[in-house]
DNA sequence: CACAATTAAATTGCGTACAATGTAATTGTA
DNA sequence: TACAATTACATTGTACGCAATTTAATTGTG
């Protein structure tokens, strides 16, 4: 029996894998100069760009679940950088909206993907090519 | 002041984070079937190409440290697939070895590449490009 | 209107990830 | 050869990530 299918190295899942740790890893020293971790970090785009969401709405652009996004919400309520209350027309929903602490931070963070860019060592046409075949596996 | 950069859509980031974690939870039903998770998965690919290897050799090659591969390698061998015990020659390393229910493992594993590949909609090309450009990231 | 079905969040439990620290064995060097 | 430095692994603490379940609010239907 051939066993070649099951070498690492013939799998296109694990350098998926490996490569979104590493750039979360190197994220990390830049986010830590905002106090935020990298699913804080996400969580806080979207919210600069819409200044409001649900939960729902969050979990559904990030790709995560409440039992992930709660104590993630939580955090960055504590942190002064978020509000969380629920609608006035529909109670189920918590909205979660950015602060004018939020906001300031977001002058502090605009320098960052920049200074990601410097960190990826491909060239324009690979990134290029790498961000749509990612969005085509994402379907 | 333009946050454009900051839009979630604008990061490279974030599709490879998101892929990494839907091509493991795609996974998932197939690795349920013969009882391991995604990295007790990949610990054991290594380990049936080898034979044996260290903590350490396992790290390098999955990019994972002892504080994760000692909880994963001690249910490996609690499930009764791989066996851990001191080098003889020097006791720092430990030595992980496939029993031979770790070897029966392989032949109900050798069936989940082909299923994986199915779940992947992507041309032979485009997996290619995929695959070569994820290893330049990595170095 | 009553009430079953659905929906949105929160909670619980398990399994990673990883930084920081601890411990024991080995190595390098004065 | 002492002993400082290094190395390998384990432990601790924090933060996800997700399945499964729970709770509360809303919606759909007879």
């Amino acid at each position: 029996m051939n066993y070649d299918v099951l070498k690492l190295e013939n799998q296109l899942c694990f350098p998926l894998y490996a490569c979104s740790k590493e750039i979360i890893r190197r994220y990390k020293p830049f986010l830590d100069d905002i106090d935020l971790t990298y699913t804080q970090y996400i969580a806080m785009m979207i919210l600069w760009e819409e200044e409001q969401a649900t939960v729902k709405e969050l979990g559904t652009r990030l790709y995560l679940d409440s039992g992930t996004l709660t104590p993630v919400l939580k955090k960055l309520e504590s942190k002064g950088y978020i509000e969380r209350k629920r609608s006035d027309t529909d109670e189920r929903n918590l909205i979660v909206s950015v602060t004018d602490e939020g906001k300031k931070l977001r002058e502090r963070a605009v320098c960052i993907p920049e200074k990601m860019a410097g960190c990826v060592n491909l060239e324009k046409e690979e990134a290029e090519q790498l961000y749509r075949i990612l969005y085509k596996m994402l379907g």
